[in-house]
DNA sequence: GCTGAGCGC
């Protein structure tokens, strides 16, 4: 009854074995019409007590709080019931959503944890957000969900990024964040760029402002400062968005227009 | 490791 021993708990690989493996893995599926082989026994980590941490986002201007949290880096059989294991301890999950396709069937590597409030979402991003997922070589990947299902927020104006290098293994978007919202009110984000097989970090990132000021003074005054265990090396980010209509995966070369 | 691609398939 039982197939393909150990999907789930394969360790790290080579990338080259792992991505073969996965392919095979793909190919299996296909032929069974069974979605996702569950892995060996993992058991739920507690959810601690409430912490003491501000909020470094989802409170939303205009008052309607942020209850759900954006997770990535899932793997196949990360599913429903695995998430609900790991974050429903506390009764404060209303409902977890894994994104698959709509064709393959199979999931997109990410999904959204809806909380009963954003208290309860807050705490779950404090305490699990870099840590190991359960029977999972990864850490957790989470963040606030910018959307609300169904609705739409996201009109608070342009970024201002900056490349942050020579980044500490350690280093996950949330610390990453806060060590230059502590000096800058206008900072947005953080993320740090990790691979999307080992989820480990790349050891580089990109910090948002609103602020353009803000964003330029960081250029100068955090460059050399630390973080974690190793001074950052500051620069200019590359455009990530470089357009300003519609434009989609997959598409031919538009007209990048540098600004 | 040095310029990401994660938002409701």
């Amino acid at each position: 009854m039982m197939q393909q021993p150990g999907i789930a708990g394969v360790g790290v690989q080579q990338p080259d074995q792992q991505q073969q493996y996965q392919q095979q893995w793909m190919m299996q599926q296909q032929q069974q019409s069974q979605p996702v082989p569950p892995p060996a026994g993992w058991t739920p980590p507690p959810v601690p007590p409430p912490s003491q941490y501000g909020s470094a986002a989802g409170s939303a201007a205009g008052g309607d709080e942020v209850k759900s949290l954006w997770i990535g880096d899932l793997q196949q059989w990360m599913d429903e019931n695995y998430i609900l294991s790991i974050f429903s301890t506390t009764g404060e999950v209303v409902q977890a959503k894994v994104i698959r396709n709509k064709q393959t069937g199979y999931p997109e590597g990410y999904g959204f944890i809806e909380f009963v409030n954003h208290a309860a979402a807050e705490r779950v991003l404090q305490t699990y957000n870099g840590t190991p997922m359960p029977n999972s070589e990864q850490t957790f990947r989470l963040n606030w969900a910018t959307l609300g299902a169904g609705e739409r927020r996201q009109d608070d104006g342009p970024d201002y990024t900056i490349f942050i290098g020579d980044l500490a293994a350690d280093v996950n978007d949330y610390l990453l964040q806060e060590t230059f919202r502590n000096v800058y009110s206008s900072v947005k984000g953080a993320k740090v760029v990790t691979d999307r097989v080992t989820g480990r970090s790349k050891g580089y990132g990109f910090v948002r402002f609103a602020d353009e000021n803000e964003q330029r003074r960081a250029m100068s005054e955090m460059n050399g400062q630390y973080c974690s265990t190793r001074p950052m090396r500051i620069g200019p980010a590359a455009t990530k968005k470089p357009l300003t209509q519609q434009y989609q995966k997959g598409m031919f070369f538009a007209t990048l227009v540098a600004v």
